[in-house]
DNA sequence: TCATTATTTCAATGATTATTGAAATAAATA
DNA sequence: TATTTATTTCAATAATCATTGAAATAATGA
């Protein structure tokens, strides 16, 4: 990955608002949730939610599809397993080991 | 983890200069590296790799340790696996499973 | 002490970003 | 067609952030 796209996916998530959405959808996984839902869900201004949303989509963290004259909203896991990668890559490759250098217990429920 | 605590260390992530330096110290594990060193693998002036040392260590996922003139800095791995954690927690627990949603191989070489 | 090396702080500038209210688009139903 | 529902776009404002150059602090060695 290159350090742009992981700085763009990191900016995408450092956001209360936009990293609520994105909990909140890796909760629901590959069903999705539409725009609306998740508008109640978090008490966010359609207007807002939806600059929020084309964010994440941008970074390339969730896709969408059109269901009737609803959107509906989905994590895209491949994207953000590659960015928590890139965090962790070649962890302690040229240094010491440290003992809390190990892999988290990610997305146990899956 | 406090969203806000999360949204502290991503937008600590989200600049090319700070992911840099994170992903180098990480690199190195344990033993960490003084500043000067940093700025001239990454080619930064001392002043702006300053401040943006400043912001990992505020949000917490690097420390620092005086060694003579020397300033050393090291990662947080308990700081960054909590927050690896916090992405991907309850992954799917309120919908269908995701494929995609499977543990990265973080950290494979300690 | 004086000079050198390492790192941090400060102030000014320019750029990016979130928020708000209002309006526009788009799909479904009466 | 007209109306309602769902979502997005637009424009203005306010706030935050990175960069630069210069100066300050701190530790070491001559």
């Amino acid at each position: 990955m290159k350090i742009e796209t992981a700085v763009t996916r990191l900016t995408a998530l450092a956001q209360v608002h936009r990293l609520a959405v994105f909990r909140l959808l890796v909760r629901k996984g590959a069903d999705g949730m539409p725009a609306g839902e998740i508008a109640a869900a978090l008490k966010l201004a359609p207007n807002a939610l939806s600059f929020h949303l084309k964010g994440l989509s941008a970074a390339g963290l969730i896709t969408s599809r059109q269901d009737g004259r609803y959107v509906i909203y989905s994590p895209d896991f491949k994207a953000m397993n590659g960015l928590l990668d890139y965090l962790t890559e070649n962890c302690c490759a040229d240094g010491a080991l440290d003992a809390a250098c190990a892999p988290p217990q990610n997305c146990q429920d899956c």
